[in-house]
RNA sequence: GCGGACGUGGCGAAACUGGUAGACGCAAGAGACUUAAAAUCUCUCGGGAUUCCCGUGCGGGUUCGACCCCCGCCGUCCGCACCA
């Protein structure tokens, strides 16, 4: 007989030490079984562990461990996405290096996760700041930029003068640089681009095979390459308004069936138009030097009015060369979209309607919604958008939408306009190249070198890895390994020459865009990959993370693979088969009666009348409660992960992390729901040792007869057995646990409604045979428990190896079925029949049932339907 | 503004393909055991009425039957945003 409680603290560490031992989750490449990946999104290394990590990796994990049971070969590998810029913030701070943080941090939570029990291969774990990771990093770039993947030009970016870096748009607050307070210039800067462009209608044509990813991450990455079809027209500037050497203006239009709604033409504030025109007018430069200005600030360009200038130059339509148009500078117009210029038609579109109200341009509607009047209907302040017939369109009149477009587009492209057609078809996209420089000293460096006679050389493969230099002053303004003494100084590898290398390092979303793929041969220091392993184990089955890097991770990582594809690394183009985006972790928050945030580890709860209250534990002072909030330093409403797998196991927050809400959506942490798991710990644990006290042998084979109740035990046991595990296969956590309360529930009213065991073997059996899947079907969720109970079980080899129990379909139904009947669509009654009961056997049953009887009150039913094994509905 | 998701007891939620709404749990209440507390066990737990009625954000519709499908609103959350 097994003790009282099931202690966590003495259990876990000594089954974890086991399954080390055993190598019992080491995976080897050359298994015969069929493969299974699973990963979830590794973390970078901040410090500690998080609640949301619990949550990600306990997830992870159930799908690990039961895809193992299963028979699979799984992979299910750990890392560090290790470069960045806290690292290097804090060895600023603490005077040290950004390494010495970082392989800290990686000690500190390597120790954390194991404590989780996770089952994890280890032996397979990587860092992306080791030069044994970023060396082939190193090296696909050089791969990349030989395949004509990779382009140097000359891009915006926002420039803090003071700390003299570049910022990413979210580091720039209302104009300002978030550290400095310096205002921001606009900089035109060489950087390096990985073309992601050049996928980019694969990326979003591939997004229709990825059928087991979210809904909403494809269409967020669909909305993100952003697809269009449009027209670019050439219109002739009228000679007498043209500045010197201009004679047409090119913009593109997805709508070319509204050209005879246009009132107006506009470009960007940077166009070479607006730029030309400037030099001869004052005014419009002090225009444009006020659209930069504002251009920084994220605040002030949401709330923008539409503005423009009117340049003097006028264009003829297209159709019509009597017709002219007058050419604005308007603040709305991107130059990195499209051609930086657009003709306008207020009818149609809101931001024009907006811009010809402010300037008194008037509007012109050409498409008629359907039921309209073409004579009366006219646009005031809301633009229409939507279908109709074409009006005052001259040769388009009565045209559909999508008609017009054609029509134009065909006459455009066969009018000559100084040898070539004057419109030309095409598809723009949103999706930018990849901007990948960043002037840090805590990431990859770039391995080029600049000479001053051979311009850009790539380093010798053999000169790989380029390393960071140990020696690193970071309190210097600026890239602190352009202001290295000698690291930056090499020979031209071309002639030899004094050159320097380049002092970018890549964007740490590059170091994340493989990293999947190294997991499959992280031994490997020859290449990046093992070709074949690689596209063994490829795509990743299941991956999962957090809704954040639902763009830009993914994304990349997409058209990382197919880079690495086009340069023979890998043999396929999409990563991750199956995703899974999981919720946040929240609590609720607490403040003092002065309004300063307090942690839940300080504050008591109790219940007083039906109302909970909350009071400082030192002291006792009241403490309001807030709103349930996702978990923040800030906030200060944040749990450690050691304190709750210190008090209650690990076993207890996993199982708590998975059982309170689905897996998508977020996940309140409360202390009571962590008691309820604890409770269910050593209830499942008593449970299991008074089976083990009556249950048959090990591997007894079943009895030839079995009693009523044996029989009934076994229908629960394979009925939840199959329930369970469509419920993990589906991923829906939260009912798979519910089917295992069921389960054990169940097991726990039949062993009360015993006398005594020894008179049935058929008893012992069903309740061995359940006991072992009640503690399989837990195994993923509360592995260390699952040993103990299995040890207790009598058995001698870890559950962590055992296969799933194979559910027998034909124990878990009935042989009869009880049936709802419903009088006029209202459950009134039921009846249980034999579950091969024909329908006229049933209806014969449901009509002799009193309440029928009653409800039809001497009269024939109008109708019934049977449902069969479902229901039956009677329509008096 | 555009796009998407969601709205069910005091709370987290469940309900397969249109077929018994509220499974499983949390909290709460009552009782048993105990000197007492904790733990454990038993019972109650959407609202209202003694035969039944109402109830899945609101209003309508389709259907024998609607949380589920359709139309129109309201609310909450998320993403993107002057994209031509």
């Amino acid at each position: 007989m097994h003790a009282e409680r099931y202690n966590p603290r003495e259990s876990e560490p000594k089954w974890q030490e086991l399954w080390e031992r055993r190598q019992t989750f080491h995976s080897r490449n050359d298994d015969p079984r069929p493969k299974y990946y699973v990963l979830e999104m590794f973390p970078y290394p901040s410090g500690r562990i998080h609640m949301g990590h619990v949550r990600n990796y306990a997830m992870g994990d159930v799908v690990a461990r039961y895809r193992r049971a299963k028979g699979f070969n799984v992979l299910h590998p750990m890392g560090w996405d290790a470069f960045g810029m806290p690292a290097e913030n804090a060895a600023r701070l603490n005077k040290s290096h950004p390494g010495t943080w970082t392989y800290a941090n990686i000690a500190t939570m390597r120790g954390q996760l194991k404590s989780m029990g996770l089952s994890l291969d280890w032996s397979r774990e990587i860092a992306t700041c080791d030069p044994s990771y970023y060396k082939h990093q190193q090296a696909m770039f050089l791969d990349f930029l030989k395949a004509g993947l990779v382009d140097r030009k000359k891009s915006k970016v926002n420039w803090d003068p003071v700390d003299q870096t570049v910022l990413a748009n979210e580091q720039v607050i209302d104009g300002r640089g978030w550290r400095s307070g310096a205002l921001v210039e606009q900089r035109e800067l060489t950087q390096w681009f990985l073309k992601i462009t050049d996928f980019s209608q694969d990326l979003l044509d591939s997004l229709d095979t990825l059928d087991r990813w979210p809904e909403k991450v494809r269409l967020m990455q669909k909305n993100w390459i952003g697809r269009s079809e449009g027209l670019l027209v050439r219109f002739r500037i009228d000679p007498a308004t043209a500045p010197a050497g201009e004679s047409e203006l090119e913009i593109y239009t997805t709508r070319p069936d509204t050209l005879f709604g246009a009132r107006f033409m506009a470009v960007a504030p940077d166009h070479p138009l607006a730029a030309k025109v400037a030099q001869n007018n004052p005014q419009l430069a002090d225009f444009i030097g006020e659209c930069r200005r504002m251009g920084t600030s994220v605040a002030t360009l949401e709330t923008a009015e539409k503005k423009g200038f009117d340049t003097g130059v006028r264009v003829a339509h297209p159709f019509d060369p009597e017709w002219k148009l007058p050419v604005y500078v308007a603040n709305f117009v991107l130059m990195d979209y499209g051609c930086g210029a657009i003709f306008g038609c207020p009818a149609h579109d809101q931001r024009d309607l907006d811009f010809v109200n402010a300037y008194g341009l008037g509007n012109v509607p050409v498409v008629c919604p359907q039921g309209q009047d073409p004579a009366t209907f006219a646009v005031t302040d809301v633009a229409y958008d939507g279908d109709g017939l074409m009006i005052n369109s001259r040769f388009l009149d009565g045209m559909t939408i999508a008609q017009a477009k054609e029509e134009v587009s065909k006459r455009l492209e066969t009018v000559d306009m100084g040898g070539r057609p004057q419109a030309k078809r095409q598809v723009n996209f949103r999706l930018r190249d990849w901007g990948i420089s960043r002037q840090r000293y805590w990431g990859c460096p770039i391995p080029v070198i600049h000479c001053e006679s051979c311009d850009v050389v790539p380093a010798p493969k053999e000169s790989l890895p380029i390393k960071l230099p140990e020696d690193v002053q970071l309190d210097v303004t600026g890239n602190p390994l352009d202001h290295h003494p000698t690291w930056k100084h090499v020979p031209c590898p071309n002639c030899g020459r004094p050159a320097r290398r380049e002092t970018d390092t890549m964007d740490t979303f590059v170091d994340s865009s493989w990293y999947f793929a190294r997991f499959t041969d992280p031994w490997n220091d020859k290449t990046a990959t093992n070709k074949a392993v690689a596209d063994h184990w490829l795509p990743v089955d299941q991956y999962i993370g957090g809704i954040e890097h639902a763009i830009l991770h993914l994304l990349y990582s997409r058209f990382f693979t197919r880079a690495m594809q086009a340069t023979g690394h890998l043999g396929l183009s999409e990563p991750f088969k199956g995703l899974f985006t999981q919720g946040m972790v929240v609590h609720e928050t607490y403040r003092a009666a002065d309004g300063a945030w307090v942690q839940p580890s300080e504050i008591r709860i109790e219940t007083v009348g039906g109302a909970r209250r909350a009071s400082l534990i030192e002291g006792g002072a009241e403490v309001n409660i807030g709103a349930v909030e996702k978990m923040s330093k800030s906030k200060r409403n944040t749990v450690d992960p050691d304190d709750i797998i210190g008090t209650f196991g690990a076993d207890t927050a996993r199982w708590f992390m998975l059982s309170d809400s689905p897996p998508e959506r977020d996940v309140i942490w409360s202390e009571e729901g962590v008691q309820g798991a604890s409770r269910y710990v050593q209830q499942l644990w008593r449970l299991i040792g008074e089976i083990a006290g009556i249950a048959a042998p090990v591997g007894a084979a079943p009895p030839a007869q079995m009693s009523d109740k044996a029989m009934a035990i076994r229908r629960l046991t394979h009925g939840h057995l199959l329930r369970v595990q469509e419920n993990i296969e589906r991923l829906r956590f939260n009912t798979a646990i519910a089917e295992i309360r069921k389960l054990s529930n169940g097991l726990s009213d039949a062993i009360g409604a015993i006398e005594d065991v020894s008179a049935d073997a058929g008893l012992a059996f069903a309740f061995r045979e359940g006991g072992d899947v009640l503690v399989n079907l837990f195994a993923p969720m509360m592995p260390h428990l699952a040993e103990e109970c299995w040890q207790a079980l009598g058995h001698d080899t870890p559950i962590a190896e055992a296969p799933w129990p194979v559910a027998d379909a034909a124990l878990a139904t009935n042989d009869t079925v009880t049936l709802p009947i419903q009088i006029n669509g209202k459950k009134r009654a039921e009846i249980t029949v034999d579950r091969s009961a024909d329908n006229a056997a049933v209806e014969a049953a449901v009509l002799a049932l009193e309440a029928v009887q009653k409800a039809l009150d001497g009269k024939a039913p109008k109708k019934i339907i049977v449902v069969p094994q479902r229901i039956v509905n009677v329509v008096a």
